[in-house]
RNA sequence: GCGCCCGUAGCUCAGCUGGAUAGAGCACCGGAUUUCUAAUCCGUAGGUCGUGGGUUCGAGUCCCGCCGGGCGCACCA
């Protein structure tokens, strides 16, 4: 409807410029927004504001000519202006219940957006190193990135949602080395355990699975033989747990990439080479620089290649960058955390020198998640082992109320995730008022099939009351709010629509029975709230919470 | 010291790329169910949008200074 509407005040204001004697400026940004409050009607325009300047008229004398251009269209019922300037529009009543009608009794396609033509998205996310298990920080980039690939492709993308696996370097032997000491030590023997070594509980049980399988045939071997077995079976068994708690957090990757792949295919090497011959690399004090500070105004310029001939992890990025886009993605997105934010510049320095457009890289960061346990602030960190994990997170307040939260605000601002709170908040968490009122609506139709209905019934439209056209309104925002949060990248301003809907919606149940004696009545408003709930299911499952039929 | 993010009700947070009288949940207090699930609904209260300037028809939103919190500033990843 919102597409309707824009449509028509710019058809109107291209009507003015013409009269007016000409092609002068293009024309100007206009928004059709919802107006705060009810009595400004449907919709509302700043048209008359925006380009006042163009046709050097006051706003308010032009926002009436256009007004009066506007009451011609067959689509408003009325159209008002108010100052300073405003176009308040209010549709017609049969306009929106035609739309309505429009939308599917039970159908999760309803919200889709047209295909975009050339558009080929990846979402990049999580990502995490596999030297530990997932905790709470990495779960809410978990949800976000989940949630915006859903989104993306529901707004018409193409779209791939991937996992980059840091795979190799010095982590991942201080992971090895880690392991294998533990195991050492499970021997008796007495070694000490690495300055910076993983000191989780998790290493312990990898050890003991080695030391089941293989008995002590490591135990003297020296440290350079055993390290690549440790390092690589230690990444791989934590690499398998990654993936069961992602598995059970609904997130889905279309691809996994592997860094080491990326050195192994000689990929690294290659990139490194084409942009040291496009002069985008130097070398310098005898190790290769990337020219971030002259490409993207990054604070310094960047090591590729150390001076002891081993690359960085910037050159493997590059390389897997440049891989993102022969693979014909046109845009790219990077969810990272906060803590990478210096990463911005000097990826954005990689993409340009890759002959690429920096924008067409769009690095999302994911600010910190405090857990708040027992009232307290729990600090986090993967090497020394103190950490909440996601899979404890989803043991204590579930999969759906766990990925709600984190849906629940905006990805750049801090926040903080009471444990006890969301656990103990089973009754009121908003999760579960928004799931509660497609539960609702599911026990509506178990109640009128119960009452021996086997059809729904004829809708009369016509009998809808103000309640009811208000909900309907609010369902057929469902494909803004898609488009406005792709666009935004905010799955957010998603949740909180939904919170509205259950809202509008546990408040007309609560006003108005579906299920009368009157039939005609009844198809209507069973009409009506199948499509409520149609919206309701379809807006649940862009966030992954589910959708339940009773609770 | 430099850079990025944040500062909105007692608490946790929205406020969609500048729009009309700044919102929701939790907590507190008071009410509502003979009828489709009370995990619901209705009502009261709660604010100098950190602070001082600037930009314009109009600023919580944009620009500058300051205060406070977080995160970064590697030939680590």
């Amino acid at each position: 409807m919102r597409q309707k509407v824009k449509e028509a005040v710019g058809a109107a204001i291209e009507t003015m410029l013409l009269s007016a004697g000409g092609e002068k400026s293009p024309p100007p940004a206009v928004s059709v927004e919802v107006p705060p409050e009810e009595k400004f009607g449907d919709f509302s325009t700043n048209a008359a504001m925006v380009s006042a300047k163009i046709f050097k008229k006051s706003p308010l004398k032009l926002a009436e000519e256009l007004a009066s251009a506007l009451r011609a269209d067959p689509l408003f019922e009325s159209v008002a202006v108010a100052p300073p300037g405003f176009i308040n529009l209010v549709v017609k009543k049969s306009e929106w219940t035609d739309e309505f009608r429009g939308i599917p009794d039970d159908n999760s396609e309803y919200g889709k957006l047209p295909a975009r033509e050339g558009e080929k998205v990846l979402v990049e996310f999580v990502s995490a190193n596999p030297t530990g298990p997932l905790h709470i920080g990495h779960g809410r980039g978990a949800a976000v990135g989940d949630a915006i690939a859903r989104l993306l492709k529901k707004a018409g993308y193409d779209v791939a949602a991937e996992y980059y696996t840091n795979d190799t370097g010095l982590q991942m032997e201080n992971l090895g080395r880690s392991t294998l000491v533990r195991y050492k030590q499970r021997f008796g023997q007495d070694v000490p355990f690495p300055e910076n070594g993983y000191q989780g509980e998790y290493i312990n049980d990898i050890a003991k699975r080695v030391a089941d399988v293989h008995g002590d045939k490591f135990l003297h071997s020296a440290e350079a033989d055993a390290l690549p077995f440790f390092s690589s079976f230690t990444g791989e068994v934590i690499l398998d747990d990654i993936k069961a708690d992602l598995d059970r957090f609904r997130v889905r990757f279309d691809v996994w990439t592997s860094e080491r792949a990326f050195h192994a295919s000689g990929a690294v090497e290659g990139a490194l080479n084409s942009l040291l011959a496009a002069g985008m690399i130097y070398e310098n004090e005898g190790a290769l620089w990337l020219k971030s500070k002259e490409l993207a105004d990054d604070e310094k310029d960047r090591v590729v290649k150390r001076t002891s001939g081993a690359t960085t992890y910037l050159a493997a990025d590059i390389a897997y960058h440049a891989d993102k886009y022969k693979r014909g993605f046109t845009k790219i997105i990077d969810v990272w955390g906060a803590d990478h934010h210096g990463y911005v510049a000097r990826m954005k320095a990689a993409v340009k020198a890759l002959g690429r457009d920096p924008d067409s890289l769009q690095p999302i960061l994911i600010q910190i998640v405090s857990l708040k346990k027992d009232g307290q602030i729990v600090a986090m960190s993967t090497r020394s082992g103190k950490f909440t994990t996601l899979k404890e997170v989803l043991d204590e307040v579930g999969v759906d109320a766990a990925r709600f939260t984190f849906l629940t605000r905006s990805h750049d601002a801090q926040l903080e995730f009471d444990l006890d709170l969301t656990k103990r908040q089973t009754s009121d968490n908003p999760v579960y008022y928004v799931q509660y009122a497609h539960a609702r609506i599911s026990n509506i139709f178990v109640q009128h099939q119960n009452a021996g209905n086997t059809s729904r019934g004829i809708p009369d439209w016509t009998l809808c009351n103000e309640d009811e056209v208000s909900l309907m309104k609010k369902c057929l925002a469902f494909p803004d709010l898609v488009e406005d949060s792709a666009k935004g990248l905010a799955p957010h301003m998603l949740t909180h629509y939904l919170v509205e809907l259950a809202n509008m919606f546990h408040k007309y149940y609560h006003a108005s029975r579906v299920i009368t004696p009157d039939a005609a009545l009844t198809a209507t408003r069973l009409a009506l709230v199948a499509r409520v709930r149609t919206v309701v299911k379809n807006g649940l499952e862009l966030l992954g919470v589910s959708a339940p039929e009773k609770m």
